[in-house]
DNA sequence: TGCAAAATGTGACGAGGACCACATTCGGAC
DNA sequence: GTCCGAATGTGGTCCTCGTCACATTTTGCA
């Protein structure tokens, strides 16, 4: 409780991490407190919703810390697990910049800390700052290309291939330790969700990889332990 | 070859397309006029690649009349078909924003006319017009919407359930009558590879549609006799 | 017009993975 | 610590679809 007058204790915990993020360093050291007195923080308990598929899309979102779940739902209720978020990932740029619905859940998967940019802020930022569009142009090329990855996959990897995949892609992404992926809240259901199989299925999957050394499981921590058979099994 | 000075034969053409398309519809009439003058119309065959997957991107692209695939190729030399596109649709935005390697290669299905703009002419243009860039904005957020349903379709519709789903879009986008897939130079090859199958599974479940009278093939054209029970089995 | 190459239609076989059903273990809340 | 619900581990069955292999038709050239 140290906040002087007019300026909330708790701006400087979030313009450090937004100083983090590729997306905002454009906007410079003020620009960055600027920003992070403009939106709002807010926590999450696991299993909450932060905004919903077809809801208005009138924020862009900072994931601060904590850990979350894209997801996709079909109108048969079918749910498929698009990315997995972390700190200092951003969620919720394209309903913003097209003026469409939210073409996606967010789920927390465990308590999380989020920063919301009104859509306002974030229009005049864009138009103080050019640079910043050009990032945002730069992210939604990567995430057009992460998508057809992720469709090639489906196509053409099986599922030990897919699930190989993917373990690696989260130990690079989130991972604490090398080689380590320890993300408390994500369940093997999730991972059946990431890479479009059934639960049972990941469960034998992973069964198979234990028990030719590729990885190792105590409790929710999986350990890579042979990265070179990994890639390979994922085809790369 | 009725050119006067300075005033190549073939810009009204060029222009009737661009004027019919909603990205360069912003620019208003001179500006697509001037748009026309700043690129170069070109011709392909049957078979051709326009731009292969990895090159450098240094334009944009604008499908004047003909039939392209957009083709995904993984590093084992897989080909996944991520769309078709026809007269006034465009490609090769995506390489131009971010400035990456073209992400996947374009090769006509058919005689094609292609324009291509220039990324310094097109830069030009987005700093006068800024709703241009707003445009762009919208179509790659269009883009991410189209991939992520193709994702999610390839982990939950069975093949019959994605051919069925294909063959709609087929005929709503390109169709030429109501109803119709009448679409020359596209091969059950590239229809198995639109939709991550194998040749011989996609014939077979066309002939499973013809035997329950939901479409009807006579060569290469595909009636929809049923369009009804068509979307219920793509899940829609 | 005729010929080679490509595209189409089918058959047989097998494996991967979905689906259902259950025992067991874990983890979080009180 | 205890308890309840969730998450994990397996088993069995069946069906889809990939794979290989071919005969037949169509297409696009020469």
């Amino acid at each position: 409780m140290n906040g002087h007058s007019g300026v909330p204790p708790d701006i400087q915990p979030v313009a450090a991490v937004l100083a983090e993020i590729p997306l905002f360093r454009v906007l410079g050291e003020s620009g960055i407190v600027s920003t992070a007195r403009a939106g709002l923080a807010r926590r999450y308990r696991t299993g909450q919703i932060i905004f919903h598929q077809g809801d208005p899309g009138e924020s862009l979102y900072v994931l601060l810390d904590g850990l979350v779940k894209v997801v996709f739902t079909t109108e048969h209720g079918d749910e498929i697990v698009l990315n997995i978020l972390s700190r200092g990932d951003t969620f919720g740029e394209m309903a913003l910049l097209d003026g469409s619905p939210r073409s996606a859940s967010i789920v927390t998967a465990r308590p999380s800390w989020v920063f919301a940019l009104p859509r306002a802020r974030l229009l005049e930022l864009m138009r103080e700052h050019p640079g910043l569009a050009d990032e945002f142009l730069r992210m939604l090329g990567h995430m057009v290309r992460r998508l057809t990855g992720q469709a090639a996959d489906l196509a053409f990897l099986d599922l030990g291939g897919r699930l190989a995949k993917l373990l690696l892609q989260l130990a690079g992404k989130h991972g604490t330790t090398e080689g380590v992926v320890n993300l408390p809240g994500l369940t093997q259901s999730d991972l059946a969700a990431l890479i479009g199989a059934t639960r049972p299925a990941v469960n034998r999957a992973l069964q198979s990889l234990v028990s030719r050394h590729l990885i190792a499981i105590e409790g929710r921590t999986i350990t890579l332990l042979d990265v070179a058979a990994l890639r390979k099994r994922g085809g790369l």
